[in-house]
DNA sequence: CGGAATCCACGCCGATACTG
DNA sequence: CAGTATCGGCGTGGATTCCG
Protein backbone atom coordinates (compact mmCIF):
# COMPACT_ATOMS: atom_id res chain seq x y z
CA UNK A 1 0.00 0.00 0.00
CA UNK A 2 1.07 3.24 -0.83
CA UNK A 3 -0.78 6.38 0.01
CA UNK A 4 -4.25 5.17 0.49
CA UNK A 5 -4.12 7.42 3.95
CA UNK A 6 -6.72 6.76 6.84
CA UNK A 7 -7.80 9.99 7.23
CA UNK A 8 -5.75 10.08 9.88
CA UNK A 9 -6.21 13.83 11.07
CA UNK A 10 -4.87 14.70 14.70
CA UNK A 11 -6.20 17.37 16.65
CA UNK A 12 -9.24 17.72 18.09
CA UNK A 13 -12.00 20.33 16.75
CA UNK A 14 -15.26 19.67 18.17
CA UNK A 15 -18.13 22.21 18.41
CA UNK A 16 -18.93 23.06 22.38
CA UNK A 17 -22.61 23.80 22.16
CA UNK A 18 -24.84 23.41 19.03
CA UNK A 19 -28.26 23.81 20.37
CA UNK A 20 -31.41 22.38 17.93
CA UNK A 21 -28.78 22.01 15.35
CA UNK A 22 -30.06 20.03 11.92
CA UNK A 23 -26.67 18.70 11.49
CA UNK A 24 -26.13 16.07 13.78
CA UNK A 25 -22.44 15.06 12.94
CA UNK A 26 -20.31 16.93 14.99
CA UNK A 27 -17.37 18.64 14.03
CA UNK A 28 -14.72 16.39 14.83
CA UNK A 29 -12.29 16.35 11.68
CA UNK A 30 -12.15 12.39 11.57
CA UNK A 31 -15.90 12.27 11.60
CA UNK A 32 -17.73 10.19 9.17
CA UNK A 33 -19.50 12.93 7.13
CA UNK A 34 -16.08 14.77 6.49
CA UNK A 35 -14.38 11.73 5.17
CA UNK A 36 -17.40 11.38 2.90
CA UNK A 37 -17.35 14.78 2.32
CA UNK A 38 -13.64 14.70 1.82
CA UNK A 39 -14.07 11.70 -0.62
CA UNK A 40 -16.94 13.40 -3.06
CA UNK A 41 -15.57 16.32 -3.19
CA UNK A 42 -11.85 15.08 -3.84
CA UNK A 43 -10.48 16.43 -6.91
CA UNK A 44 -11.36 13.13 -9.20
CA UNK A 45 -13.93 10.06 -7.17
CA UNK A 46 -16.85 11.98 -8.44
CA UNK A 47 -16.12 12.23 -12.01
CA UNK A 48 -14.65 8.65 -11.86
CA UNK A 49 -17.86 7.61 -10.11
CA UNK A 50 -19.99 9.15 -12.44
CA UNK A 51 -18.51 7.73 -15.93
CA UNK A 52 -18.89 4.11 -13.91
CA UNK A 53 -22.45 5.32 -13.84
CA UNK A 54 -22.35 4.39 -17.18
CA UNK A 55 -21.40 0.67 -16.89
CA UNK A 56 -17.56 -0.99 -16.18
CA UNK A 57 -15.15 0.49 -17.58
CA UNK A 58 -10.81 -0.31 -17.49
CA UNK A 59 -7.89 1.47 -16.27
CA UNK A 60 -7.27 2.75 -19.60
CA UNK A 61 -10.22 4.00 -20.68
CA UNK A 62 -10.76 5.69 -17.13
CA UNK A 63 -7.61 7.35 -18.00
CA UNK A 64 -8.90 8.29 -21.61
CA UNK A 65 -12.17 9.62 -20.18
CA UNK A 66 -11.17 11.89 -16.90
CA UNK A 67 -9.04 14.34 -19.23
CA UNK A 68 -6.35 15.90 -17.38
CA UNK A 69 -6.06 12.94 -14.39
CA UNK A 70 -2.63 11.34 -13.72
CA UNK A 71 -1.75 7.75 -13.85
CA UNK A 72 -1.21 7.76 -9.71
CA UNK A 73 -3.68 9.87 -9.49
CA UNK A 74 -6.33 8.02 -11.05
CA UNK A 75 -5.02 4.86 -9.21
CA UNK A 76 -5.09 6.31 -6.09
CA UNK A 77 -8.57 7.54 -6.42
CA UNK A 78 -9.41 4.18 -7.42
CA UNK A 79 -8.20 2.60 -4.15
CA UNK A 80 -9.99 5.01 -2.32
CA UNK A 81 -13.15 4.36 -3.95
CA UNK A 82 -12.72 0.81 -3.55
CA UNK A 83 -11.43 0.90 -0.09
CA UNK A 84 -14.75 2.70 1.04
CA UNK A 85 -17.25 0.00 -1.16
CA UNK A 86 -18.09 2.27 -4.00
CA UNK A 87 -16.24 0.80 -6.35
CA UNK A 88 -15.44 -2.66 -7.26
CA UNK A 89 -12.02 -3.74 -8.85
CA UNK A 90 -11.97 -6.78 -10.61
CA UNK A 91 -8.79 -8.48 -12.15
CA UNK A 92 -8.62 -10.69 -14.77
CA UNK A 93 -5.47 -13.18 -14.95
CA UNK A 94 -4.63 -12.47 -18.43
CA UNK A 95 -1.30 -11.14 -20.64
CA UNK A 96 -1.58 -7.91 -20.87
CA UNK A 97 -3.62 -7.73 -17.64
CA UNK A 98 -6.85 -6.47 -17.80
CA UNK A 99 -8.21 -4.40 -14.72
CA UNK A 100 -11.99 -3.94 -14.82
CA UNK A 101 -13.14 -1.05 -12.65
CA UNK A 102 -17.86 -0.74 -11.42
CA UNK A 103 -19.64 0.73 -9.27
CA UNK A 104 -21.01 -1.06 -6.24
CA UNK A 105 -24.83 -1.13 -5.12
CA UNK A 106 -23.27 1.42 -2.14
CA UNK A 107 -21.97 4.00 -5.20
CA UNK A 108 -25.01 3.82 -7.11
CA UNK A 109 -26.34 4.98 -4.09
CA UNK A 110 -24.19 7.23 -3.30
CA UNK A 111 -24.57 8.73 -6.54
CA UNK A 112 -28.04 9.33 -6.81
CA UNK A 113 -27.74 11.29 -3.54
CA UNK A 114 -24.89 13.51 -4.54
CA UNK A 115 -26.72 14.62 -7.94
CA UNK A 116 -29.16 16.19 -5.62
CA UNK A 117 -26.68 18.42 -4.96
CA UNK A 118 -25.53 18.72 -8.45
CA UNK A 119 -29.37 19.44 -9.23
CA UNK A 120 -29.29 22.18 -6.70
CA UNK A 121 -25.91 23.91 -8.04
CA UNK A 122 -27.37 23.71 -11.74
CA UNK A 123 -30.65 25.35 -10.73
CA UNK A 124 -29.03 27.94 -8.43
CA UNK A 125 -25.67 28.80 -10.25
CA UNK A 126 -27.19 32.05 -11.72
CA UNK A 127 -28.08 33.40 -7.70
CA UNK A 128 -24.14 32.47 -7.27
CA UNK A 129 -22.79 34.21 -9.79
CA UNK A 130 -24.96 36.95 -9.09
CA UNK A 131 -23.87 37.33 -5.62
CA UNK A 132 -20.67 36.93 -6.45
CA UNK A 133 -20.68 39.80 -9.19
CA UNK A 134 -22.10 42.20 -6.82
CA UNK A 135 -19.59 41.28 -4.45
CA UNK A 136 -16.82 42.09 -6.44
CA UNK A 137 -18.04 44.54 -7.87
CA UNK A 138 -18.58 46.48 -4.34
CA UNK A 139 -15.17 45.45 -3.23
CA UNK A 140 -13.48 47.11 -6.05
CA UNK A 141 -13.92 50.11 -3.68
CA UNK B 1 -9.21 41.68 -0.15
CA UNK B 2 -6.55 39.35 1.08
CA UNK B 3 -7.10 36.04 0.08
CA UNK B 4 -10.69 34.66 -1.64
CA UNK B 5 -9.42 33.68 -4.91
CA UNK B 6 -11.69 33.33 -7.20
CA UNK B 7 -11.26 30.16 -8.00
CA UNK B 8 -8.71 30.10 -10.83
CA UNK B 9 -7.73 26.95 -11.86
CA UNK B 10 -5.34 26.89 -14.65
CA UNK B 11 -5.61 23.82 -17.28
CA UNK B 12 -8.25 22.35 -18.94
CA UNK B 13 -9.85 19.24 -18.13
CA UNK B 14 -12.79 18.40 -20.07
CA UNK B 15 -14.48 14.59 -20.77
CA UNK B 16 -14.13 13.56 -24.10
CA UNK B 17 -16.93 11.22 -24.13
CA UNK B 18 -19.57 10.82 -21.24
CA UNK B 19 -22.95 9.33 -23.19
CA UNK B 20 -25.91 9.24 -21.07
CA UNK B 21 -24.03 10.50 -18.03
CA UNK B 22 -26.24 11.31 -14.94
CA UNK B 23 -24.38 13.64 -14.11
CA UNK B 24 -24.29 16.68 -16.51
CA UNK B 25 -22.08 19.01 -15.65
CA UNK B 26 -18.71 18.92 -17.36
CA UNK B 27 -15.44 17.96 -15.94
CA UNK B 28 -13.58 21.85 -16.54
CA UNK B 29 -11.88 22.70 -12.61
CA UNK B 30 -13.99 25.41 -13.03
CA UNK B 31 -16.85 24.44 -13.48
CA UNK B 32 -20.20 25.82 -11.10
CA UNK B 33 -20.69 21.91 -9.93
CA UNK B 34 -16.48 21.91 -8.63
CA UNK B 35 -16.79 25.93 -7.15
CA UNK B 36 -19.76 24.82 -4.96
CA UNK B 37 -18.25 21.37 -3.84
CA UNK B 38 -15.42 23.08 -3.33
CA UNK B 39 -17.27 25.70 -1.19
CA UNK B 40 -18.77 22.88 1.08
CA UNK B 41 -16.13 20.74 1.83
CA UNK B 42 -13.96 22.83 2.71
CA UNK B 43 -12.56 22.99 6.28
CA UNK B 44 -14.99 25.20 7.63
CA UNK B 45 -17.75 26.41 5.43
CA UNK B 46 -20.36 23.18 6.45
CA UNK B 47 -19.77 23.91 9.63
CA UNK B 48 -19.84 27.40 9.88
CA UNK B 49 -23.47 27.53 8.22
CA UNK B 50 -25.13 24.69 10.07
CA UNK B 51 -24.32 26.93 13.23
CA UNK B 52 -25.79 29.78 11.57
CA UNK B 53 -29.01 27.38 11.02
CA UNK B 54 -29.98 28.61 14.23
CA UNK B 55 -29.56 32.12 14.02
CA UNK B 56 -27.67 34.76 13.68
CA UNK B 57 -24.10 34.88 15.41
CA UNK B 58 -21.41 37.26 15.56
CA UNK B 59 -17.92 37.30 14.91
CA UNK B 60 -16.82 36.10 18.37
CA UNK B 61 -19.38 33.87 19.09
CA UNK B 62 -18.54 31.75 15.62
CA UNK B 63 -14.93 31.76 16.61
CA UNK B 64 -15.91 30.67 19.99
CA UNK B 65 -18.03 28.02 18.92
CA UNK B 66 -16.18 26.45 15.97
CA UNK B 67 -13.66 25.29 18.34
CA UNK B 68 -10.13 24.97 16.66
CA UNK B 69 -10.90 27.59 13.66
CA UNK B 70 -8.52 29.92 13.37
CA UNK B 71 -9.36 33.71 13.50
CA UNK B 72 -7.88 33.99 10.04
CA UNK B 73 -9.63 31.10 8.80
CA UNK B 74 -13.02 31.70 10.27
CA UNK B 75 -12.61 35.37 7.88
CA UNK B 76 -11.76 33.83 4.72
CA UNK B 77 -14.93 31.27 5.09
CA UNK B 78 -16.89 34.05 5.97
CA UNK B 79 -16.15 36.12 2.97
CA UNK B 80 -16.43 33.39 0.68
CA UNK B 81 -19.74 32.59 2.03
CA UNK B 82 -20.87 36.57 1.67
CA UNK B 83 -19.66 36.68 -1.60
CA UNK B 84 -21.20 33.44 -3.26
CA UNK B 85 -24.14 35.01 -1.11
CA UNK B 86 -24.98 31.98 0.92
CA UNK B 87 -24.24 34.41 4.14
CA UNK B 88 -25.09 38.01 5.01
CA UNK B 89 -22.86 40.47 6.96
CA UNK B 90 -23.87 42.93 8.87
CA UNK B 91 -22.07 45.76 10.41
CA UNK B 92 -23.25 47.73 12.90
CA UNK B 93 -21.35 50.78 13.54
CA UNK B 94 -20.71 51.12 17.13
CA UNK B 95 -18.31 50.91 19.84
CA UNK B 96 -16.68 48.06 19.95
CA UNK B 97 -17.70 46.92 16.88
CA UNK B 98 -20.48 44.47 16.22
CA UNK B 99 -20.77 42.49 13.14
CA UNK B 100 -23.75 39.74 13.25
CA UNK B 101 -23.45 36.80 10.54
CA UNK B 102 -26.64 35.32 9.15
CA UNK B 103 -27.94 32.60 6.83
CA UNK B 104 -29.52 34.03 3.81
CA UNK B 105 -32.36 32.30 1.72
CA UNK B 106 -29.92 30.80 -0.32
CA UNK B 107 -27.74 29.40 2.34
CA UNK B 108 -30.32 27.74 3.90
CA UNK B 109 -31.83 26.16 0.32
CA UNK B 110 -28.37 25.04 0.33
CA UNK B 111 -27.89 23.67 4.08
CA UNK B 112 -31.25 21.47 3.14
CA UNK B 113 -29.83 19.68 0.18
CA UNK B 114 -26.56 18.79 1.93
CA UNK B 115 -28.22 17.64 4.49
CA UNK B 116 -29.77 14.67 2.00
CA UNK B 117 -25.89 13.75 2.01
CA UNK B 118 -25.46 14.06 5.45
CA UNK B 119 -28.66 11.32 6.17
CA UNK B 120 -27.19 9.05 3.43
CA UNK B 121 -24.05 9.32 5.15
CA UNK B 122 -24.89 8.54 8.64
CA UNK B 123 -27.32 5.52 6.97
CA UNK B 124 -24.42 4.13 5.37
CA UNK B 125 -21.41 4.63 7.17
CA UNK B 126 -21.78 1.13 9.02
CA UNK B 127 -21.37 0.01 5.36
CA UNK B 128 -18.62 2.09 4.91
CA UNK B 129 -16.65 0.51 7.76
CA UNK B 130 -17.42 -3.06 6.92
CA UNK B 131 -15.67 -1.83 3.65
CA UNK B 132 -12.13 -0.69 4.90
CA UNK B 133 -11.67 -3.18 7.19
CA UNK B 134 -12.67 -5.76 4.78
CA UNK B 135 -10.18 -3.90 2.38
CA UNK B 136 -7.58 -3.30 5.26
CA UNK B 137 -7.46 -6.68 6.00
CA UNK B 138 -6.60 -7.89 2.83
CA UNK B 139 -4.61 -5.34 1.94
CA UNK B 140 -2.19 -6.77 5.51
CA UNK B 141 -1.32 -9.76 3.22
C1' DC C 1 -1.51 -2.90 -19.42
C1' DG C 2 -1.77 -1.47 -14.84
C1' DG C 3 0.37 -0.13 -11.72
C1' DA C 4 4.34 1.42 -7.77
C1' DA C 5 7.95 4.57 -6.20
C1' DT C 6 10.21 8.93 -6.03
C1' DC C 7 10.68 13.80 -6.44
C1' DC C 8 8.84 18.26 -6.34
C1' DA C 9 5.66 22.48 -6.81
C1' DC C 10 1.78 24.82 -5.30
C1' DG C 11 -1.85 26.10 -2.38
C1' DC C 12 -4.31 25.53 2.09
C1' DC C 13 -4.24 26.62 6.45
C1' DG C 14 -2.29 27.54 11.28
C1' DA C 15 0.45 30.67 14.25
C1' DT C 16 1.64 35.07 15.26
C1' DA C 17 1.72 40.01 15.34
C1' DC C 18 -0.47 44.30 14.39
C1' DT C 19 -4.73 47.74 13.74
C1' DG C 20 -9.21 50.86 13.57
C1' DC D 1 -14.21 43.40 18.73
C1' DA D 2 -13.28 42.20 14.28
C1' DG D 3 -10.45 42.06 11.53
C1' DT D 4 -5.55 42.42 8.29
C1' DA D 5 -0.67 41.07 7.11
C1' DT D 6 3.08 37.98 6.97
C1' DC D 7 5.54 33.79 7.47
C1' DG D 8 5.98 28.95 7.21
C1' DG D 9 4.65 23.79 7.52
C1' DC D 10 2.62 20.31 5.29
C1' DG D 11 -0.54 17.75 2.48
C1' DT D 12 -2.32 17.11 -2.29
C1' DG D 13 -1.43 16.11 -6.59
C1' DG D 14 1.51 16.40 -11.12
C1' DA D 15 5.65 14.57 -13.72
C1' DT D 16 8.66 11.09 -14.32
C1' DT D 17 10.70 6.60 -14.01
C1' DC D 18 10.66 1.71 -13.34
C1' DC D 19 8.34 -2.97 -12.89
C1' DG D 20 5.55 -7.74 -13.44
Amino acid sequence: MTEVRTSEYVGSCEVTDMPNDPFQWDAREDCEVRQILDRIADKWSLLVMALLENGTLRFTELLRLVDGVSQRMLTVTLRQLERDGLVSRTVHPVVPPRVDYSLTDLGRSLNATVLALVTWTESHQSDIAVARARYDESAAS
